[in-house]
DNA sequence: GTGTTTTCCTAAAGTCTTTAGGCAAGTGCG
DNA sequence: CGCACTTGCCTAAAGACTTTAGGAAAACAC
């Protein structure tokens, strides 16, 4: 019988397509084997488990969310960096809602380590080094644009803002900008 | 035999239980009636079916959210309601971890209707109301303190912040501070 | 006390995960 | 080229969860 010519990257990189379409949490072995024409089983030879493939997707999905935050950021500095940083995370949520849930999936530590999530830090610092912060602020503000990020695109794409004014994107421009504010004029106790 | 005496509110409380030990995705109904030391198909008088009983918890969770931030929000104003508010999510997230992912749970529209997710809203603009907003800012805001209470409590939940100076604890102060600083002096473009 | 309703049960089918062991398709070496 | 070897996909099977159908006994109502 001819092969299929099934490898980790590939199952990966479909998995990733199938989170797409179906939601993260639907990813699954079998799935992922019926949409290779090909026995669950025999994915077992490239895959450790179920855990093994989510981990996988959440390591693509990373990788490709620095890579691109890593393109928005060339030659940017100040609002300019913070808005195109902010809308590489909120853009790939929309594009890729599956694979941006499999970015929050939570990895154990060695998976963690070996994971973008380092690279995703690293600029975020560099943009607030277009901001006159000095540690430890600088690190609060670095957890403050992880947690409005991911809070406003985990928000959005629950559904939270649709069917409301004012626009979704309208508030995204004005929480922006009252973030470069804020970073501009960080209060000292 | 005896019977178990079990009700929808007893099985969705339960379950809440559940979530907040092994993890909201793994609450099963398999595990519910092993907790109940009943077999499982007793709890399919009870349950609708497995996402029934999510929507129980997740709904219970929300409710017991709300009513703890309107106790917090009683008699408080400004900077101290807006500390009160956020320290309710995130202390209900760190007591109650399988909860609040639960409280996070994509409800459908009906449930979410019947939800007391109004009453956050509500709240939030209550605490605005300390400050000078007018619309849309004011709702703008709304989405800017949700995002940064969801998003934060998320990524401290998942160990984000741990193992990494300063404290969490600090941070959450400091972005506490920086929040009613921004709120007192919100940016008109 | 009889009749009705409710509660829990047994049984069964369908899905997903994971492991064990087998045959045949590709690969490398003489 | 032909052979042994490795690898890739298969069949088989066991265990867990979900959900439905239909039955028996407990609780209740009068």
């Amino acid at each position: 019988m001819v092969r299929a010519g099934l490898t980790t990257e590939r199952l990966v990189r479909a998995g990733a397509e199938l989170a797409d379409e179906v939601g993260f949490d639907q990813v699954t072995v079998s799935a992922l084997a019926r949409r290779f024409d090909v026995k669950v089983a025999s994915l077992y030879s490239h895959l450790k488990n179920s855990q093994d493939l989510k981990t996988g997707i959440a390591l693509l999905a990373l990788e490709e969310l620095a890579d691109r935050a890593a393109d928005a950021l060339a030659g940017r500095a100040g609002k300019d960096a913070l808005s195109a940083f902010a809308d590489v995370y909120r853009d790939y949520a929309r594009e890729h809602p599956g694979r941006y849930e499999a970015a929050r999936f939570r990895l154990d530590p060695t998976a963690a380590a070996a994971s973008a999530g380092g690279r995703h830090a690293q600029m975020t610092r560099a943009i607030l080094r277009g901001y006159d912060l000095t540690e430890p602020d600088e690190t609060h503000a670095v957890r403050l644009l992880g947690s409005v990020f991911h809070g406003y695109v985990s928000l959005e794409t629950a559904g939270g803002f649709s069917h409301s004014a004012p626009d979704s994107q309208e508030s995204w421009n004005r929480i922006l900008d009252a973030l470069d504010a804020l970073l501009r004029n960080w209060p000292t106790p």
